[in-house]
DNA sequence: GCTACTTGCTAAGTATTTCAAGCACGCTTA
DNA sequence: TAAGCGTGCTTGAAATACTTAGCAAGTAGC
């Protein structure tokens, strides 16, 4: 086999191969995305976006499509490279909810970012 | 009310002041967030996302930073202008159980760690 | 045939991001 | 004093994203 397959054309041919599937799934041309998303994508850019030409889109643009093309948007982050760590909250778990700290009432916000902070911590340990 | 804030400077600004107190509230230098992102962020790089000259990042460097920093992506996607509906994806009120469990079995240091980092969160948040 | 229109696509340009190198300042140690 | 180091930051070049204009092929009507 010998593929080179950790290339990063490899990827960006993966988003360009999923955004095409998509649009043609929706019947759509490359036009009517363009419209779609409010001219924010234009169809020529769409163009290379979908044969692989661009590999690395801005936010904007990746934000665009999922909304216009009704995909969300941690999908097109995995096809354009990026696993979106579900991993980070494992649910493996008993519970005990020892209250004990000062750490207790969080809103979910807090919670949230103190767990990605605490992943965080102890990534930084190792 | 003039809801068109598409105000590009605006928007980048506030990236730019968030990241910035993220890596001062982790107590990192420019240089750290670089070798923690494995490179993928230069640290000039980093001081122009940080003072507003960059305006649209690309996804990959959204995502290392997020992960690099422990800041959950669509934090920054929010600070970088696009609020995320909460239609799509948005876990924000799933993980009570895990992140409550995780959250108790801290060590004494990473409390302390912890509280610290919360206290930068509120003082922020006014 | 030839217009007219639509499709996907691309060539060529502009704008923007991104990197490598280095500068200036502050601090520390000698 | 100075030499060394780490810090944030800038600069100028390179790479890449993104835009605009337009082409070739297809389809349909005349």
């Amino acid at each position: 086999m010998a593929d080179e397959e950790l290339d990063d054309t490899n990827t960006a041919e993966s988003l360009g191969r999923y955004l095409k599937s998509v649009r043609l799934g929706h019947k759509m041309t490359l036009r009517d995305v363009e419209n779609a998303t409010g001219k924010e994508v234009s169809n020529a850019y769409l163009s290379q976006l979908e044969s692989g030409t661009i590999k690395k889109p801005s936010v904007h643009v990746l934000y665009a499509l999922s909304t216009s093309l009704g995909v969300p948007y941690e999908t097109l982050m995995e096809r354009a490279g990026y696993i979106v760590p579900s991993g980070q909250k494992t649910e493996g778990q008993k519970h005990g909810k020892a209250a004990t700290y000062s750490i207790d009432n969080l809103s979910s916000d807090e919670e949230k970012e103190l767990l990605n902070y605490l992943n965080f911590i102890r990534s930084k340990r190792k």
